[in-house]
DNA sequence: TTTTTATTGTATCGGATGATACATAATGGC
DNA sequence: GCCATTATGTATCATCCGATACAATAAAAA
Protein backbone atom coordinates (compact mmCIF):
# COMPACT_ATOMS: atom_id res chain seq x y z
CA UNK A 1 0.00 0.00 0.00
CA UNK A 2 1.14 3.43 -0.32
CA UNK A 3 2.99 5.09 2.34
CA UNK A 4 2.22 8.53 4.04
CA UNK A 5 -0.36 10.15 5.30
CA UNK A 6 -3.35 9.09 3.59
CA UNK A 7 -5.18 11.80 1.68
CA UNK A 8 -8.05 13.51 3.67
CA UNK A 9 -10.47 14.09 0.49
CA UNK A 10 -12.12 12.68 -2.23
CA UNK A 11 -10.36 13.08 -5.44
CA UNK A 12 -13.59 12.74 -7.68
CA UNK A 13 -15.47 14.67 -5.75
CA UNK A 14 -13.25 17.59 -5.22
CA UNK A 15 -13.03 17.69 -9.09
CA UNK A 16 -16.87 17.94 -8.94
CA UNK A 17 -16.89 20.86 -7.16
CA UNK A 18 -13.68 22.24 -9.14
CA UNK A 19 -16.05 21.82 -12.34
CA UNK A 20 -18.60 23.75 -11.07
CA UNK A 21 -16.10 26.40 -10.49
CA UNK A 22 -14.76 26.76 -13.64
CA UNK A 23 -17.89 26.17 -15.70
CA UNK A 24 -19.56 28.75 -13.95
CA UNK A 25 -16.43 31.77 -14.04
CA UNK A 26 -14.79 30.09 -16.56
CA UNK A 27 -10.59 29.30 -16.54
CA UNK A 28 -9.52 32.82 -15.46
CA UNK A 29 -12.59 33.49 -13.47
CA UNK A 30 -12.23 31.10 -11.20
CA UNK A 31 -9.67 32.43 -8.72
CA UNK A 32 -7.75 29.64 -6.03
CA UNK A 33 -9.86 31.20 -3.52
CA UNK A 34 -13.24 30.35 -5.32
CA UNK A 35 -11.88 26.82 -5.88
CA UNK A 36 -10.29 25.81 -2.57
CA UNK A 37 -13.51 27.06 -1.17
CA UNK A 38 -15.49 24.86 -3.48
CA UNK A 39 -13.36 22.07 -2.84
CA UNK A 40 -13.28 21.78 0.57
CA UNK A 41 -9.92 21.95 1.04
CA UNK A 42 -6.71 24.47 1.48
CA UNK A 43 -3.87 25.28 -1.33
CA UNK A 44 -1.61 22.80 -0.22
CA UNK A 45 -3.84 20.27 -0.71
CA UNK A 46 -4.45 21.39 -4.50
CA UNK A 47 -1.30 21.63 -4.93
CA UNK A 48 -0.32 18.55 -4.13
CA UNK A 49 -2.72 16.90 -6.03
CA UNK A 50 -2.64 18.72 -9.47
CA UNK A 51 0.20 20.62 -9.43
CA UNK A 52 -1.28 24.09 -10.18
CA UNK A 53 -4.02 25.82 -11.51
CA UNK A 54 -4.24 24.23 -14.98
CA UNK A 55 -3.09 21.00 -13.43
CA UNK A 56 -6.24 21.08 -11.77
CA UNK A 57 -7.85 22.81 -14.68
CA UNK A 58 -6.68 19.49 -16.83
CA UNK A 59 -8.05 17.12 -14.31
CA UNK A 60 -11.73 18.25 -13.96
CA UNK A 61 -11.60 18.31 -18.35
CA UNK A 62 -10.57 14.46 -18.13
CA UNK A 63 -13.71 14.21 -15.38
CA UNK A 64 -15.88 16.16 -17.68
CA UNK A 65 -15.15 13.61 -20.95
CA UNK A 66 -15.75 11.18 -18.21
CA UNK A 67 -19.32 12.44 -18.16
CA UNK A 68 -19.94 12.88 -21.95
CA UNK A 69 -18.83 9.13 -22.40
CA UNK A 70 -22.08 7.41 -21.96
CA UNK A 71 -23.78 9.58 -24.60
CA UNK A 72 -20.97 9.21 -26.88
CA UNK A 73 -20.37 5.19 -26.20
CA UNK A 74 -24.55 5.43 -27.44
CA UNK A 75 -23.92 7.69 -30.13
CA UNK A 76 -20.53 5.15 -31.20
CA UNK A 77 -22.77 1.95 -30.87
CA UNK A 78 -26.16 3.78 -33.20
CA UNK A 79 -27.25 1.49 -35.95
CA UNK A 80 -26.93 3.76 -38.27
CA UNK A 81 -25.12 7.36 -39.36
CA UNK A 82 -28.20 9.47 -39.23
CA UNK A 83 -29.26 7.72 -35.80
CA UNK A 84 -25.67 8.54 -34.50
CA UNK A 85 -26.50 12.08 -35.58
CA UNK A 86 -29.69 12.32 -33.97
CA UNK A 87 -28.55 11.08 -30.26
CA UNK A 88 -25.94 12.75 -31.23
CA UNK A 89 -27.22 16.23 -30.96
CA UNK A 90 -30.07 15.12 -29.05
CA UNK A 91 -28.34 14.30 -26.10
CA UNK A 92 -26.00 17.82 -26.83
CA UNK A 93 -29.53 19.76 -26.28
CA UNK A 94 -30.66 17.69 -23.21
CA UNK A 95 -27.55 17.92 -20.74
CA UNK A 96 -26.33 21.41 -22.46
CA UNK A 97 -30.29 22.90 -20.91
CA UNK A 98 -30.45 20.74 -18.06
CA UNK A 99 -29.50 22.53 -14.67
CA UNK A 100 -30.55 19.51 -12.74
CA UNK A 101 -27.34 19.75 -10.46
CA UNK A 102 -25.31 22.64 -9.80
CA UNK A 103 -23.74 22.82 -13.14
CA UNK A 104 -24.83 25.88 -14.95
CA UNK A 105 -26.13 25.39 -18.91
CA UNK A 106 -23.87 25.03 -21.74
CA UNK A 107 -20.09 22.71 -22.22
CA UNK A 108 -17.31 23.12 -19.95
CA UNK A 109 -15.20 22.64 -23.05
CA UNK A 110 -16.42 25.88 -25.00
CA UNK A 111 -17.20 28.21 -22.16
CA UNK A 112 -14.38 28.27 -20.03
CA UNK A 113 -12.05 29.39 -21.93
CA UNK A 114 -12.29 30.13 -25.81
CA UNK A 115 -10.09 33.28 -25.22
CA UNK A 116 -7.65 33.35 -22.20
CA UNK A 117 -4.01 35.05 -20.91
CA UNK A 118 -2.44 31.79 -21.21
CA UNK A 119 -3.47 30.49 -24.73
CA UNK A 120 -2.59 27.12 -23.18
CA UNK A 121 -6.20 26.97 -22.43
CA UNK A 122 -7.67 27.18 -25.00
CA UNK A 123 -5.76 25.27 -26.84
CA UNK A 124 -6.29 22.11 -24.28
CA UNK A 125 -10.04 22.89 -24.78
CA UNK A 126 -9.74 22.65 -28.51
CA UNK A 127 -7.99 19.20 -28.19
CA UNK A 128 -10.88 18.26 -25.74
CA UNK A 129 -13.26 19.28 -28.47
CA UNK A 130 -11.41 17.66 -31.38
CA UNK A 131 -11.48 14.34 -29.90
CA UNK A 132 -15.14 14.10 -30.07
CA UNK A 133 -15.00 15.27 -33.77
CA UNK A 134 -12.57 12.80 -34.67
CA UNK A 135 -14.89 9.80 -32.80
CA UNK A 136 -17.45 11.49 -35.25
CA UNK A 137 -15.43 11.49 -38.37
CA UNK A 138 -14.03 7.96 -37.80
CA UNK A 139 -17.13 6.62 -37.26
CA UNK A 140 -19.27 7.97 -40.60
CA UNK A 141 -15.62 6.88 -42.23
CA UNK A 142 -16.85 3.25 -41.56
CA UNK A 143 -20.25 4.06 -42.03
CA UNK A 144 -19.39 5.38 -45.42
CA UNK A 145 -17.63 2.39 -46.37
CA UNK A 146 -19.97 -0.30 -44.78
CA UNK A 147 -22.29 1.46 -47.34
CA UNK A 148 -24.47 3.21 -44.63
CA UNK A 149 -23.36 6.97 -46.20
CA UNK A 150 -23.92 7.71 -49.25
CA UNK A 151 -20.52 7.76 -51.20
CA UNK A 152 -20.99 11.45 -52.16
CA UNK A 153 -20.90 12.25 -48.56
CA UNK A 154 -17.92 13.87 -46.98
CA UNK A 155 -17.58 12.60 -42.99
CA UNK A 156 -14.95 15.27 -42.15
CA UNK A 157 -17.91 17.75 -43.05
CA UNK A 158 -20.61 15.85 -41.42
CA UNK A 159 -18.16 15.71 -38.24
CA UNK A 160 -17.88 19.18 -38.57
CA UNK A 161 -21.68 19.83 -39.07
CA UNK A 162 -22.46 18.52 -35.92
CA UNK A 163 -19.76 19.70 -33.55
CA UNK A 164 -20.33 22.82 -34.92
CA UNK A 165 -24.22 22.27 -34.32
CA UNK A 166 -23.32 21.36 -30.89
CA UNK A 167 -21.31 23.87 -29.91
CA UNK A 168 -23.48 26.06 -31.24
CA UNK A 169 -26.46 25.03 -29.16
CA UNK A 170 -24.31 25.07 -25.85
CA UNK A 171 -23.74 28.50 -26.33
CA UNK A 172 -27.25 29.11 -26.67
CA UNK A 173 -28.03 27.27 -23.43
CA UNK A 174 -25.42 29.33 -21.65
CA UNK A 175 -27.79 32.00 -22.61
CA UNK A 176 -30.84 30.23 -21.54
CA UNK A 177 -32.28 28.32 -24.26
CA UNK A 178 -34.31 25.20 -23.12
CA UNK A 179 -34.22 21.98 -23.96
CA UNK A 180 -37.21 22.30 -25.80
CA UNK A 181 -36.00 25.67 -27.88
CA UNK A 182 -32.61 23.39 -28.77
CA UNK A 183 -34.74 20.22 -29.98
CA UNK A 184 -36.19 22.17 -32.68
CA UNK A 185 -33.30 23.50 -33.64
CA UNK A 186 -31.95 19.28 -33.65
CA UNK A 187 -34.87 18.58 -36.26
CA UNK A 188 -34.06 21.40 -38.73
CA UNK A 189 -30.42 19.93 -38.40
CA UNK A 190 -30.63 16.42 -39.03
CA UNK A 191 -32.98 17.52 -42.28
CA UNK A 192 -28.86 18.66 -43.87
CA UNK A 193 -28.26 15.49 -43.22
CA UNK A 194 -27.32 13.17 -46.46
CA UNK A 195 -29.83 10.18 -47.60
CA UNK A 196 -30.47 8.16 -50.50
CA UNK A 197 -27.32 7.42 -53.10
CA UNK A 198 -27.69 3.47 -51.85
CA UNK A 199 -30.65 1.68 -51.73
CA UNK A 200 -30.03 0.59 -48.23
CA UNK A 201 -32.42 3.40 -46.61
CA UNK A 202 -35.32 4.65 -48.29
CA UNK A 203 -36.43 7.97 -48.10
CA UNK A 204 -38.88 10.22 -48.99
CA UNK A 205 -36.13 13.31 -49.68
CA UNK A 206 -34.67 13.21 -53.35
CA UNK A 207 -30.97 12.82 -53.82
CA UNK A 208 -28.55 15.12 -52.74
CA UNK A 209 -25.08 15.44 -52.34
CA UNK A 210 -23.39 16.19 -48.57
CA UNK A 211 -20.36 18.53 -49.53
CA UNK B 1 -17.61 74.34 -29.05
CA UNK B 2 -17.01 71.82 -26.01
CA UNK B 3 -14.29 73.40 -23.33
CA UNK B 4 -11.41 71.82 -21.96
CA UNK B 5 -8.31 70.08 -22.74
CA UNK B 6 -9.22 68.61 -26.02
CA UNK B 7 -8.77 64.19 -26.22
CA UNK B 8 -5.29 63.51 -27.41
CA UNK B 9 -6.34 60.05 -28.62
CA UNK B 10 -8.41 58.24 -31.00
CA UNK B 11 -11.30 56.97 -29.33
CA UNK B 12 -12.15 54.45 -32.44
CA UNK B 13 -8.65 53.40 -33.18
CA UNK B 14 -8.57 53.14 -29.08
CA UNK B 15 -11.39 50.86 -29.12
CA UNK B 16 -10.13 48.97 -32.40
CA UNK B 17 -7.09 48.31 -30.33
CA UNK B 18 -9.16 47.56 -27.18
CA UNK B 19 -11.25 45.17 -29.14
CA UNK B 20 -8.31 43.13 -30.23
CA UNK B 21 -6.58 42.79 -26.73
CA UNK B 22 -10.41 41.33 -25.47
CA UNK B 23 -10.94 39.40 -28.55
CA UNK B 24 -7.06 37.17 -27.55
CA UNK B 25 -6.99 37.22 -23.90
CA UNK B 26 -10.93 37.42 -23.36
CA UNK B 27 -12.57 39.76 -20.94
CA UNK B 28 -11.04 39.09 -17.55
CA UNK B 29 -7.29 37.76 -19.27
CA UNK B 30 -7.39 41.18 -20.81
CA UNK B 31 -5.41 42.89 -17.80
CA UNK B 32 -5.81 47.42 -17.65
CA UNK B 33 -1.72 46.62 -18.48
CA UNK B 34 -3.05 45.04 -21.53
CA UNK B 35 -5.10 47.19 -22.71
CA UNK B 36 -3.68 50.60 -22.20
CA UNK B 37 -0.11 49.58 -23.78
CA UNK B 38 -2.43 48.27 -26.68
CA UNK B 39 -4.64 51.24 -26.66
CA UNK B 40 -1.49 53.80 -26.47
CA UNK B 41 -2.80 55.62 -23.23
CA UNK B 42 -2.47 55.58 -19.31
CA UNK B 43 -4.85 54.40 -17.07
CA UNK B 44 -6.55 58.03 -16.09
CA UNK B 45 -7.61 58.48 -20.06
CA UNK B 46 -9.02 55.17 -20.22
CA UNK B 47 -11.40 55.89 -16.80
CA UNK B 48 -12.12 59.43 -18.04
CA UNK B 49 -13.20 58.44 -21.50
CA UNK B 50 -15.48 54.49 -20.74
CA UNK B 51 -15.87 54.67 -16.94
CA UNK B 52 -14.32 51.39 -16.26
CA UNK B 53 -13.06 48.34 -18.02
CA UNK B 54 -16.78 47.15 -18.27
CA UNK B 55 -17.06 50.10 -19.55
CA UNK B 56 -14.49 49.85 -22.45
CA UNK B 57 -15.68 46.75 -22.88
CA UNK B 58 -19.18 47.61 -23.31
CA UNK B 59 -17.98 50.59 -26.44
CA UNK B 60 -16.03 47.58 -27.57
CA UNK B 61 -19.08 45.34 -28.10
CA UNK B 62 -21.16 48.37 -29.77
CA UNK B 63 -17.82 49.10 -32.16
CA UNK B 64 -18.01 45.21 -33.16
CA UNK B 65 -21.50 45.55 -33.84
CA UNK B 66 -20.58 48.40 -36.54
CA UNK B 67 -18.18 46.15 -37.91
CA UNK B 68 -20.85 43.56 -38.63
CA UNK B 69 -23.12 45.99 -40.05
CA UNK B 70 -22.22 45.36 -43.52
CA UNK B 71 -22.70 41.97 -43.58
CA UNK B 72 -26.47 41.78 -41.51
CA UNK B 73 -27.07 44.89 -43.92
CA UNK B 74 -27.04 42.93 -47.07
CA UNK B 75 -28.54 39.78 -45.38
CA UNK B 76 -31.42 41.93 -44.17
CA UNK B 77 -31.41 43.14 -48.07
CA UNK B 78 -30.91 39.99 -49.31
CA UNK B 79 -34.06 39.00 -52.12
CA UNK B 80 -35.34 36.07 -50.45
CA UNK B 81 -35.24 34.05 -47.12
CA UNK B 82 -32.71 31.05 -48.11
CA UNK B 83 -30.26 33.56 -49.73
CA UNK B 84 -30.53 35.69 -46.51
CA UNK B 85 -29.43 32.67 -44.81
CA UNK B 86 -26.82 31.45 -46.95
CA UNK B 87 -25.23 35.77 -47.05
CA UNK B 88 -25.27 35.07 -43.15
CA UNK B 89 -23.58 32.18 -42.62
CA UNK B 90 -21.08 32.68 -45.72
CA UNK B 91 -20.61 36.08 -44.40
CA UNK B 92 -19.88 34.11 -40.55
CA UNK B 93 -17.58 31.55 -42.16
CA UNK B 94 -15.90 34.38 -43.97
CA UNK B 95 -15.08 36.84 -41.12
CA UNK B 96 -14.49 34.04 -38.52
CA UNK B 97 -12.01 32.59 -40.22
CA UNK B 98 -10.10 35.99 -41.39
CA UNK B 99 -6.97 36.82 -40.04
CA UNK B 100 -6.86 39.20 -42.12
CA UNK B 101 -5.64 42.29 -39.66
CA UNK B 102 -4.30 41.85 -35.94
CA UNK B 103 -8.32 39.95 -34.58
CA UNK B 104 -7.78 36.75 -33.86
CA UNK B 105 -10.00 34.33 -35.41
CA UNK B 106 -13.95 33.55 -34.33
CA UNK B 107 -16.29 35.85 -32.59
CA UNK B 108 -15.78 38.41 -30.25
CA UNK B 109 -19.00 37.66 -28.85
CA UNK B 110 -18.66 34.38 -27.99
CA UNK B 111 -15.41 34.05 -27.09
CA UNK B 112 -14.49 37.18 -24.78
CA UNK B 113 -16.04 35.61 -21.97
CA UNK B 114 -18.94 33.31 -21.90
CA UNK B 115 -17.96 32.33 -18.12
CA UNK B 116 -16.79 34.85 -16.29
CA UNK B 117 -16.70 35.90 -12.89
CA UNK B 118 -18.56 38.78 -13.12
CA UNK B 119 -22.04 37.63 -14.63
CA UNK B 120 -23.03 40.78 -16.33
CA UNK B 121 -20.05 39.76 -19.19
CA UNK B 122 -21.96 37.04 -20.32
CA UNK B 123 -25.36 38.62 -20.51
CA UNK B 124 -24.12 41.97 -21.97
CA UNK B 125 -22.56 39.36 -24.80
CA UNK B 126 -25.78 37.40 -24.95
CA UNK B 127 -27.80 40.75 -25.72
CA UNK B 128 -25.74 42.10 -28.45
CA UNK B 129 -26.20 37.86 -30.21
CA UNK B 130 -29.56 38.31 -29.02
CA UNK B 131 -30.01 41.19 -31.36
CA UNK B 132 -28.67 39.73 -34.26
CA UNK B 133 -30.93 36.49 -33.83
CA UNK B 134 -33.68 38.58 -33.42
CA UNK B 135 -33.03 40.50 -36.34
CA UNK B 136 -32.85 37.08 -38.40
CA UNK B 137 -36.31 36.36 -36.95
CA UNK B 138 -37.93 39.22 -37.88
CA UNK B 139 -36.88 38.90 -41.48
CA UNK B 140 -38.46 35.04 -41.66
CA UNK B 141 -41.17 36.43 -40.11
CA UNK B 142 -42.00 38.96 -42.81
CA UNK B 143 -40.60 36.16 -45.41
CA UNK B 144 -43.18 33.85 -43.90
CA UNK B 145 -46.16 36.45 -44.27
CA UNK B 146 -44.91 37.37 -47.83
CA UNK B 147 -45.24 33.72 -49.00
CA UNK B 148 -41.20 33.54 -49.39
CA UNK B 149 -41.20 30.70 -46.93
CA UNK B 150 -43.71 27.32 -46.04
CA UNK B 151 -46.45 28.20 -44.10
CA UNK B 152 -45.37 24.78 -42.41
CA UNK B 153 -41.26 27.00 -41.63
CA UNK B 154 -40.56 28.58 -38.18
CA UNK B 155 -39.42 31.47 -38.03
CA UNK B 156 -38.22 31.41 -34.51
CA UNK B 157 -36.35 27.63 -34.94
CA UNK B 158 -34.72 28.78 -38.29
CA UNK B 159 -33.19 32.18 -36.49
CA UNK B 160 -32.05 30.24 -33.78
CA UNK B 161 -30.34 27.36 -36.09
CA UNK B 162 -28.54 29.83 -37.88
CA UNK B 163 -27.58 31.89 -34.78
CA UNK B 164 -26.42 28.06 -33.46
CA UNK B 165 -24.54 27.46 -36.76
CA UNK B 166 -22.89 30.64 -36.96
CA UNK B 167 -21.87 30.55 -33.05
CA UNK B 168 -20.60 26.97 -33.49
CA UNK B 169 -18.20 28.00 -36.80
CA UNK B 170 -16.80 30.94 -34.37
CA UNK B 171 -15.89 27.79 -32.17
CA UNK B 172 -14.14 26.00 -35.05
CA UNK B 173 -12.70 29.05 -36.40
CA UNK B 174 -11.38 30.03 -32.66
CA UNK B 175 -9.41 26.42 -32.92
CA UNK B 176 -8.27 26.87 -36.39
CA UNK B 177 -10.59 25.84 -38.88
CA UNK B 178 -10.41 27.79 -42.06
CA UNK B 179 -13.02 29.53 -44.44
CA UNK B 180 -12.86 26.70 -46.56
CA UNK B 181 -13.50 24.12 -43.89
CA UNK B 182 -16.72 26.21 -42.57
CA UNK B 183 -17.98 26.99 -46.05
CA UNK B 184 -18.24 23.03 -46.59
CA UNK B 185 -20.18 22.98 -43.32
CA UNK B 186 -22.27 25.99 -44.71
CA UNK B 187 -22.85 23.91 -47.57
CA UNK B 188 -24.70 21.07 -45.89
CA UNK B 189 -26.60 23.52 -43.05
CA UNK B 190 -28.49 25.09 -45.99
CA UNK B 191 -29.73 21.94 -47.00
CA UNK B 192 -31.94 21.81 -43.97
CA UNK B 193 -33.40 24.61 -45.06
CA UNK B 194 -37.13 24.61 -45.68
CA UNK B 195 -38.50 24.85 -49.66
CA UNK B 196 -41.54 23.94 -51.07
CA UNK B 197 -44.77 23.96 -49.86
CA UNK B 198 -45.46 27.28 -51.93
CA UNK B 199 -44.88 27.60 -55.73
CA UNK B 200 -43.15 30.58 -55.44
CA UNK B 201 -39.75 28.95 -55.98
CA UNK B 202 -39.12 25.23 -57.41
CA UNK B 203 -36.62 22.96 -56.35
CA UNK B 204 -35.42 19.24 -56.99
CA UNK B 205 -36.03 18.96 -53.22
CA UNK B 206 -38.98 17.24 -51.77
CA UNK B 207 -41.39 19.17 -49.56
CA UNK B 208 -40.58 18.64 -45.85
CA UNK B 209 -41.48 20.65 -43.16
CA UNK B 210 -38.82 22.95 -40.79
CA UNK B 211 -40.30 22.29 -37.91
C1' DT C 1 9.93 2.37 18.40
C1' DT C 2 12.08 4.71 15.00
C1' DT C 3 12.32 6.12 10.33
C1' DT C 4 10.34 7.40 6.12
C1' DT C 5 6.95 9.30 3.34
C1' DA C 6 3.04 11.98 2.24
C1' DT C 7 -0.83 15.24 3.52
C1' DT C 8 -2.59 18.77 6.35
C1' DG C 9 -3.51 23.65 8.37
C1' DT C 10 -1.67 28.21 9.18
C1' DA C 11 0.29 31.94 7.63
C1' DT C 12 2.27 34.42 4.14
C1' DC C 13 4.98 35.39 -0.10
C1' DG C 14 6.02 38.59 -4.31
C1' DG C 15 3.61 40.32 -7.93
C1' DA C 16 -0.31 41.73 -10.67
C1' DT C 17 -4.92 43.58 -10.59
C1' DG C 18 -8.43 47.39 -11.29
C1' DA C 19 -8.76 51.90 -10.05
C1' DT C 20 -7.29 56.95 -8.28
C1' DA C 21 -4.97 61.26 -6.21
C1' DC C 22 -2.78 64.91 -7.63
C1' DA C 23 -0.47 68.24 -10.06
C1' DT C 24 0.14 69.82 -14.83
C1' DA C 25 -1.29 70.97 -19.53
C1' DA C 26 -4.37 72.61 -23.03
C1' DT C 27 -8.51 74.29 -24.76
C1' DG C 28 -13.04 77.70 -24.96
C1' DG C 29 -15.59 81.52 -22.76
C1' DC C 30 -15.45 85.97 -20.64
C1' DG D 1 -5.27 87.85 -19.52
C1' DC D 2 -7.89 85.07 -16.51
C1' DC D 3 -11.05 81.47 -15.29
C1' DA D 4 -13.59 77.26 -15.80
C1' DT D 5 -13.28 72.88 -17.72
C1' DT D 6 -11.41 68.76 -19.38
C1' DA D 7 -7.52 65.62 -20.42
C1' DT D 8 -2.95 64.04 -19.36
C1' DG D 9 1.33 61.80 -17.00
C1' DT D 10 3.35 60.13 -12.81
C1' DA D 11 2.97 57.72 -9.03
C1' DT D 12 0.48 54.91 -6.12
C1' DC D 13 -3.49 52.88 -3.72
C1' DA D 14 -5.81 48.64 -1.39
C1' DT D 15 -6.90 44.20 -2.78
C1' DC D 16 -6.64 39.98 -4.78
C1' DC D 17 -3.98 36.69 -7.42
C1' DG D 18 -1.51 32.08 -7.81
C1' DA D 19 1.65 29.75 -5.23
C1' DT D 20 4.75 28.21 -0.90
C1' DA D 21 7.42 27.72 3.59
C1' DC D 22 6.98 25.45 7.49
C1' DA D 23 5.72 22.75 11.20
C1' DA D 24 2.42 19.35 12.69
C1' DT D 25 0.05 14.97 11.67
C1' DA D 26 -0.81 10.32 10.16
C1' DA D 27 0.02 6.37 7.94
C1' DA D 28 3.45 2.35 6.17
C1' DA D 29 8.16 0.43 6.46
C1' DA D 30 12.27 -0.63 9.16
Amino acid sequence: MRTGRPRGFCIETALDRAMTVFWQKGYEGASLSDLTQAMGINPPSLYAAFGNKEGLFRAVLERYDGRRKELMDSVMAAPDAKTAAQLFLEGVAEFSADTNGRNPPGCLLVQSGLSCSDQDIPDVLAQHRAEKEKMLRERFERDRKDGNLPKSANPTVLASYLVAMANGMCVQASAGASTKDLMAVVKLALDAWPVGDKPAKKSARTLQRAV
